[in-house]
Order: C-alpha cells, then structure tokens, then sequence
DNA sequence: CGGAGTGTTCAC
DNA sequence: GTGAACACTCCG
C-alpha cells in the first residue's frame, strides 16, 4: 500500500516517489520518503536530489515529504548547506590553509582535490591537466559547499574549504555565475568517472591477489 | 595483520575478535568485526551475540565494534529491542488479541506459539504441555520481544505479541524476573531443537518422496 | 560488500 | 520538542 512508487508531478519525467513507514524500534510509526531517478537510483534526501539535478533544476520550492512543489516556501529556508553555518556563524573561522589548498606561490596553477573516502585514503594532486584547463574566476567555488555525487554520490563527496575563505574578484552578474557552476557541475561528473574507473581497477587487483596467494610477496 | 583473532577481555573465556577490512566498492576501507565463540561458531552482529548468550551474559554496555564494555553506555540507547516501541508510543495502543493469544476463558491455560518460518507456516498449539507445565507469573515475557536463537539462530525467530500488553501480577524482584527470564532461555532452547529435528524430518521425508515419484500419491 | 532499515545528531 | 539529513548496523 504505502511502499508503491509513484510518478512525482513536480519533478522531470520518470521520476517516482516512495513512501516507507518504519515498522520496529523506537522510531517505529515515522515515515520515510525516497525517489528514484529514471535510472532506478534511489534518494534518501532533498540535498542528495539536490546535487544530482544540478542547478538546472531548482528545488527551492520543493518539498520532500509532500513531493510538490510549493511556491511559498522560502529559498532555503531549512536546507542551508550544511558546511556554510558550521563556522561561519560561531567559533573562530577556520581560515587554515593547510590541505587541500595549495599555499605557494603557484597556488592559481595547482589546486589539490583532497578526496577523503577514497579506498586509500590519500591526497592526490592532478599536476597534469591542472595547468592545461582554463582559469576560472571563481576558483574556489569549485570545492566550497559543493559535492561530488551521481554515480558514486555519497562515496566521494567530502570536499571542501576551509571556511572563512571567500570569493573576490571583479562584479560578476548571476549569468556568468550560473555559467560557471553548471562548468563545476560538468567537471565533477568527469572527476567522478575517473574516480569510479580508479575503484573499478583496484577491485580487479585484488582479484588478482587473490589467485596468487601462494607465490611470495612483493 | 589485521585478520588475526584476537582475545575479548570483555566477554567470557575463549572467545575470540576479529577485524576484517573491506579492500573495494564504495564501502572500501570500512571494517566489519566478528566474534568466535569458544566452539568455532562465528558472530556478526550484536544481537546475534545477545540471543545466543542469553540473559546470563549482559551486553547492555557492550560496544560491539570496539569489543569493549563501556560504562556510560545507556542500556538500550542503541540495539532497542527490534519490535518495542511500536504502538506504545504514539497511536492507539494495539490491544488486538488476535493469534497468537488465544482470548478464550482458558487464556492462561493454553498459549498459542506462532512460528512463523516453520515448512508449513501453520499455527500450533501445544496442548499437551501447556497444562502439565508450572504456571509462569509473567508468561507474556515468554514471547514479548524474545526471540529463538542459537541453533536455528536466525531461522526461526520472528515471534512477537500484540503491542501494548503488558505483564501484571504481584510485586516481584529483580532475582525472580532474571530466574524466569533464564528458564524461558532454555525453554526456548528445548523447542528449537524440537522444530530443528521436525525440520530434519520433514527434510527426509521429501527425500522418500523423491525417489518415489512415480508411485501413487497418497 | 551492498543496501534497507534504523539510530543519532543538529538546527530550528 | 521536532524533523531533516545522514551515519550505522545487520544480514543477505
């Protein structure tokens, strides 16, 4: 009864809804709500929805629980990035540089991604097309309060700047900023193959571990 | 290195902890322990620890994933017993006395146990015993949020009361509830084995049917 | 190792 | 006190 899928109006086509009553423990009676994309891929949150629609499709408006869109809500009235006030508002801002930004004189030419679940837990820096992209003027929008998300979503997404750091530069009209998220939006998903290709790999390696237990070790 | 058994101080005598990394998926890196009890029987999860020791051994305080018994743990602040809260919270309290609580003037005299995941899935009662078998002051206890365990482990378990019956009677301490509590733990011990070895029964019985096939059914 | 289902936290 | 968002457990 109440675990059918249904179409969602408010969102593209093809999109479901889901609603799930939780049966035991001590939230027992509480409802749950998901979607699922065309794809099949199933969201747990308007903030995960929210990053895989990009910001071509604006869920301002939007209300997970009822799944429709209304036009009284405010823009972010609940639903703040969750990094922007974790500083910002209270303590001292973090205005640290350390990792993963950077700190010579040619921090312009070589940003460092710092991505932090990934299955070794290291900090790579891709020297290599770094200096061949275009400068963006908002560099730093490329990480702060952004995440990684489609295909490995919640796996990758930890990436973000110290906070206290702000953008500077020339007037910039909200079409030109526009421009250059969507370019962030793109980037991301390019970051992510390769990242997924990168796991994909390291599984077929371990494979390989695996039927050559025997021999001796390297 | 990591996969090595190591000894749990927090536990009784012989039994073992283990620590496997995960090596890939989006899930690499995280690590998932296990326990062995003193015979070889593997564990992996706390309630399955709980069900196999029994009320004797107290994991109220024990953080499963560290091994170690934490003091300032709230008894039950995580691992709520699965089907609690549900009904006594909020909404009508369910005091529907359908299966498997027989609502007849005999109501004390012959319990119905439900089993659920037995072969045929078919409601039982035990008549013979039930009246030959001293009468227990909180007989609900021997169903309410209780499960079967050990042998059939997981198998068998899924019995449960009506939500919101609670148990009544004269004062009792502490002692005559955890005596009651351990004669119910072996009480279910004794009906496992009984269903385990119907089970095994009817496990051979197909057998004989099998290689009867094209005999005349009866 | 994945994922559904549940617990926990934090902002309000 | 409530509920959104997300971490985690547990079991297939």
């Amino acid at each position: 009864m109440e675990k059918k899928r249904m179409d969602c109006p408010s969102l593209p086509p093809g999109w479901k809804k889901e609603e799930v009553i939780r049966k035991s423990g001590i939230s027992a009676g509480k409802c749950d709500v998901y979607y699922y994309s065309p794809t099949g891929k199933k969201f747990r949150s308007k903030p995960q929805l929210s990053r895989y629609l990009g910001i071509k499709f604006d869920l301002g408006c939007f209300d997970f629980r009822t799944g429709r869109t209304v036009p009284g809500k405010l823009q972010k009235s609940k639903q703040r990035l969750r990094n922007e006030s974790l500083g910002l508002s209270k303590g001292k801002p973090d205005l640290s540089t350390a990792l993963p930004i950077r700190q010579t004189a040619s921090i312009f030419k070589q940003p460092v991604t710092k991505v932090v679940h990934h299955p070794t837990n290291k900090v790579k820096a891709d020297s290599q097309r770094a200096t061949e992209q275009p400068r963006q003027l908002f560099w730093e929008k490329r990480l702060k309060g952004l995440r990684s998300f489609d295909v490995m979503d919640e796996a990758l997404r930890t990436m973000e700047l110290p906070k206290g750091l702000q953008g500077v530069g020339p007037g910039t009209t909200d079409e030109t900023l526009l421009e250059q998220e969507e370019r962030v939006h793109l980037a991301r998903k390019s970051l992510e193959e390769a990242l997924a290709v990168d796991c994909l790999v390291r599984a077929a390696e371990s494979v390989e571990d695996m039927s050559s237990e025997g021999e001796a070790s390297p």
